[in-house]
DNA sequence: TACGAATCGTTTGCATGCTAATGACTCTGT
DNA sequence: ACAGAGTCATTAGCATGCAAACGATTCGTA
């Protein structure tokens, strides 16, 4: 099964360089268009909301952020009522990037998917849905050591 | 489609951050781990001959060897008939991880894919190849920019 | 044979992830 | 009301990736 597991990593690789490439073109590195993707949705969260519904850190949506602010597609304000929270907020330009950005991503998932089978497809997700909870849910069992 | 992609992106962070785990009780990150996996194979090899075999960029396996060597992982040894070569030979260290190291990435395979049936596994392996062939192949026509 | 082009590895600087340590603020219990 | 505990964001340091610039060696050709 690592071979599986050899594809699978491979794959997602060739997808994020390519997405990298794509953003790039609209001023946006793969890693910040995931925080647009949240905050198009919803605007004015904190770096922790932002971090649990990435999946990452939030040490790494901070430094992202950071990167975000001087690039002036976001801005902090501190939260008037509870002074520990950090709320960012885009700015118009990062509003004015969305249907491009979203354009763009959504090509490339055709793109990518075009030549699959509706079964392969089907199998493919259901297969992916697996291992999520596999590993979400299951220790992994890392031997003695 | 996005939402097949944002599946495959989520199920390789967790399969990664695992495998990282599992790798470090052996005293080995997991982007050493895909040096000594092609060396333990084929030792002696270049920094170049190894990035296009992992699909990396030569500078990335020149700082990954470096932080391996200091390990006491790795040696270099400049090539006696070409002087712009530099072979990297694996430490008796090294050799002596090969064992408990394939043996933990393979039980880590085995557990993450364990509930998947035969369905999936087919039709996700040969979506997979799809994927990677398509992304290697066929231009991702990055609209107009 | 000697010089320019090609081929390597390395260095530098950046983006994206992590953990651990730090600092600021809020909340709880007495 | 206030001290300690808890909750945030931030900073620092590291690993892994990239591209671009640089340096050393070899090869091809005049």
């Amino acid at each position: 099964m690592t071979e599986l597991i050899r594809l699978l990593t491979r794959a997602q690789k060739l997808l994020r360089t390519a997405s990298d490439d794509a953003m790039s073109r609209h001023g946006v590195r793969v890693g910040q268009n995931l925080v647009l993707e949240v905050l198009w949705e919803t605007d004015g969260l904190t770096p922790g909301e932002l971090a649990s519904r990435l999946h990452v850190t939030t040490p790494t949506v901070v430094n992202t952020a950071t990167r975000m602010e001087s690039a002036g597609l976001l801005v902090r304000r501190r939260d008037p009522a509870d002074g520990r929270l950090v709320r960012l907020y885009l700015t118009p330009k990062a509003q004015a990037a969305r249907q491009p950005i979203e354009e763009a991503r959504r090509r490339l998932a055709e793109h990518a998917t075009a030549t699959l089978t509706d079964d392969e497809r089907r199998h493919m997700r259901s297969a992916l849905e697996k291992i999520i909870k596999r590993m979400t849910e299951s220790p992994p069992d890392l031997g003695d050591a």
